[in-house]
RNA sequence: GCCCCCAUCGUCUAGCGGCCCAGGACACCGCUCUUUCACAGCGGCAGCACGGGUUCGAAUCCCGUUGGGGGCACCA
């Protein structure tokens, strides 16, 4: 059993593109196959190095390891096309040499004429016209100084395509024309490289987009010839994954934020949480359950389970999945996956001193059940990290005080200055005896202006916890600065 | 235009002829818990696109219609 995953390094990596990675990488896993890493890199105006470390990047990130491929080699290195060009020289000749391939003169403009001249579509595609030419017109072309690309022939039979997802699926004869596969140039194009290299590397099913599934037959006549001139052992299985749609039933493009797996960590979602996520577009584990880890798809993982239908990127779904995961996380864990992005809010700069460490040690336990991304994480810790002076109060906090705040903060600050233990049990009864029962104010509003004056928030970790980690000195600075604030 | 794919709650799906007057999850709406918000628990809303067959029996099989999607490059 080998799969690949063989993107072209364009652009940023794409949640479609990763998903597809994914199902081959569990595929392999699960079989105790090898996953194969490759690179189509043929076109050179559009690949780019960048790219292709972000989707190493992405792989790494998602935990997707490859067993050969571009930096780790294997028995078929190299594993990126631009350095494969020999091969598909060779292979190239070869088609043409033994009838599978044609050279072909004429420019599209020409096809169009003569469809149009026939009185068919002229957007009918390709439709034949050199597939036996006379050696005189063959070196008419020649002497008005043509080039030819290379195009294999396309059987008169219909050609039967049996997909892992889809069942048989039948492309009638004649319906998909006479494709290139060498540019005039000499530079071989996708249609030839990924079959060559399926073949030679011995991939035995290929689990792609849905996309790629008019394309199949062609790949499927061109890994026949393969097999026959003794290139290559198999044609490999098919199977095509449904496509993930973005808002509008559209494909989600490159274009969509939703497609770009490098925003979808910004935003803190976990490697975990879009693992899962991903996996549950197209496949599920079970009738009564979808939340799991990488571990337990390997398990349970097999391309027979995989649906054919299309599947919309749901973010509500993803964030939800993930805050279950982000629950399922060891605190200590937690923490570490929360740094950046403290870092990124400018709340942290670099590792966190000890002390801040331990106020997140005590606070990240507070918020895992708070949060459903990582981003979330510095409205929610900030106020531990900032100074009491530049605490911000927010307007919606401000807006939500009631006639009573001051009396609260006043009562409050009275009953904690001389608190002999600073804990968070000490904190709330001598709050409770201050404010509910002393003041008479209910449980759900009096401790609402305490909240706004040590947080700046009206949504908080728990208060009496906060107020534990934050500390006598700063919660009663930020208590008086409120008060005084109130008038 | 041609070829191909798809069709169960708003969304992701379970269902592979009787277990289904269709199950789960997200979302949404209530309630419980509760120091805010969450989490958790409980409850609710909501679907087999339509029409023909086949069958004792169809969400499940077949055909058609409609709808949606993908592909038709000297891109990948």
């Amino acid at each position: 059993m080998r799969v690949r995953f063989c993107p072209s390094p364009t652009g940023t990596p794409h949640v479609g593109v990763m998903r597809a990675a994914l199902f081959n990488w569990a595929y392999a896993r699960h079989t105790g196959g090898t996953f194969v890493f490759r690179v189509e890199d043929t076109d050179a105006a559009r690949d780019s190095q960048e790219s292709m470390d972000a989707i190493v990047e992405g792989l790494a990130w998602l935990g997707l390891d490859y067993d050969e491929g571009p930096g780790v080699g294997g028995p078929h290195a190299p594993y990126r096309q631009s350095e494969r060009r020999d091969l598909y020289a060779d292979v190239a000749r070869r088609l043409l040499e033994e009838g599978y391939a044609y050279e072909s003169w004429s420019t599209p403009e020409e096809v169009e004429e003569r469809h149009r001249a026939a009185g068919r579509d002229p957007k009918l595609g390709y439709d034949g016209f050199d597939r036996d030419l006379t050696p005189a017109q063959v070196q008419a072309f020649r002497d008005q100084g043509r080039e030819p690309v290379l195009r294999v022939r396309m059987p008169d039979e219909d050609v039967v395509v049996s997909d892992l997802v889809r069942g048989e699926v039948v492309f009638p004869a004649g319906s998909v024309p006479d494709f290139v596969v060498v540019r005039a140039n000499g530079q071989p194009l996708y249609t030839l490289v990924n079959p060559v290299d399926d073949g030679v590397m011995g991939i035995t099913h290929v689990l792609r987009g849905e996309d790629l599934l008019s394309s199949t037959p062609r790949q499927v006549v061109l890994h026949r010839a393969l097999v026959e001139m003794g290139l290559s052992q198999r044609v490999p299985q098919f199977g095509h994954l449904p496509l993930v749609l973005g808002e509008g039933n559209r494909k989600l493009s490159k274009r969509d934020p939703e497609s770009d797996l490098f925003l979808h960590r910004e935003r803190g979602l976990l490697p975990e949480g879009m693992v899962n996520y991903l996996a549950l577009l197209g496949w599920s584990i079970a009738p009564d359950r979808d939340v799991f880890t990488r571990e337990e798809l390997v398990e349970a993982f097999d391309v027979r389970d995989i649906g054919a239908n299309p599947a919309r990127w749901d973010q509500k779904k993803a964030e939800a999945l993930n805050g279950d995961h982000l629950r399922m996380l060891a605190p200590e864990v937690l923490l570490d996956r929360v740094l950046p992005h403290l870092r990124s809010a400018g709340l942290l700069d670099g590792d966190p001193t000890p002390a801040q460490r331990r106020l997140l040690e005590g606070a990240v336990p507070l918020v895992q059940t708070r949060m459903a991304v990582l981003s979330e994480a510095p409205g929610m810790l900030g106020f531990l990290l900032v100074p009491d002076e530049e605490l911000v109060v927010e307007e919606d906090a401000l807006g939500a005080l009631r006639p009573e705040a001051a009396d609260v903060l006043d009562a409050s600050a009275a009953a904690l200055v001389d608190l002999v233990d600073w804990d968070a049990a000490a904190v709330e009864s001598a709050l409770r005896a201050a404010v509910v029962d002393g003041l008479g104010v209910k449980p759900k509003f009096a401790f609402g202006p305490l909240r706004t004056a040590v947080t700046g928030r009206r949504i908080s970790p728990p208060l009496f916890e906060s107020l534990e980690l934050l500390g006598r000195e700063s919660s009663m600075l930020r208590i008086a600065a409120l008060r005084r604030r109130l008038g």
